[in-house]
DNA sequence: AGTTCGTTTCGTTAGTTTCTGAAGCGTCGA
DNA sequence: TCGACGCTTCAGAAACTAACGAAACGAACT
């Protein structure tokens, strides 16, 4: 005796309404998420972190940054705007040359937690095959 | 007089040779950027970040889930196969229903702190355009 | 003025992400 | 034992990302 299968639902009003309920409330708005993920993003490239670590207590011109990150100067240049947007980093003009330094330690900090963690997110590259679920009694 | 100019590199040997080496000194190796790297990349989707929030302080099973996330249940079920990966969930399974549950702390606090951020990385949103440099002597 | 050169922007290409729907797997209840 | 159903996996479409080289921009020299 189907009910909503047919729409894709699953059953009725599905197992825990209540459960759905306080998690329907305590999940942030839209904007929130959007802008976090955004943020994340921008730290989710191992280029971009290198240069959160390279500006670590000194400042670097996009020239250097680019030996660094072994990129090309557009690379780099693009890289840097997108840290510049999330506000990680900051620059300075000097002649010719554009110097970038580290902005908001907030970003920076979040990046070191990560990249110090032990094992660090080591899960995150066991391969694509997870191990499948042990039965468990109700 | 050109020099290297032509190997697309900037000048002989750049600007800061020192601050060159110390960054790369900085810089940690490329396996540890890499799996950070993954590790964000895990928290920068909205859905995902909504997971880590709707399952704070409960379980819920992929088909409750789905609909807080507003998401086909195949959709959903592959953003709890990132998450898993990473480390972030754990699931537990019980005759037809998966539930899931928070598993280190670590990263749902994360998530927390750059969601609940003031102004979280707003700049990242501020449109593609950014302020151009103002002139600083040097 | 004209050239040089560091930097940024643009245009393109290759690779990745995210979603949907269909097919498959495994458990429960009839 | 069969069908129903929750969940996962697969396959494919659409959107996005990361890299490069070419072109544009602008400050500093001649």
């Amino acid at each position: 005796m189907r009910r909503r299968v047919e729409e894709g639902v699953c059953e009725v009003d599905c197992v825990d309404p209540r459960g759905v309920a306080g998690a329907a409330r305590a999940v942030p708005p839209e904007q929130a998420l959007r802008r976090a993920a955004e943020a994340f993003k921008a730290l989710a490239n191992p280029s971009r972190l290198r240069v959160l670590r390279a500006l670590e207590g000194r400042e670097l011109c996009v020239c250097d940054l680019s030996r660094v990150l072994r990129l090309s100067m557009s690379g780099t240049s693009q890289h840097l705007r997108d840290l510049r947007r999330l506000g990680a980093i900051d620059f300075r003009v000097s002649g010719k040359l554009v110097y970038y330094s580290l902005a908001d330690p907030f970003w920076s900090a979040i990046a070191a937690r990560v990249l110090e963690r032990p094992g660090n997110g080591e899960a995150a590259l066991r391969g694509p095959r997870l191990p499948r679920a042990r039965r468990v009694p109700a």
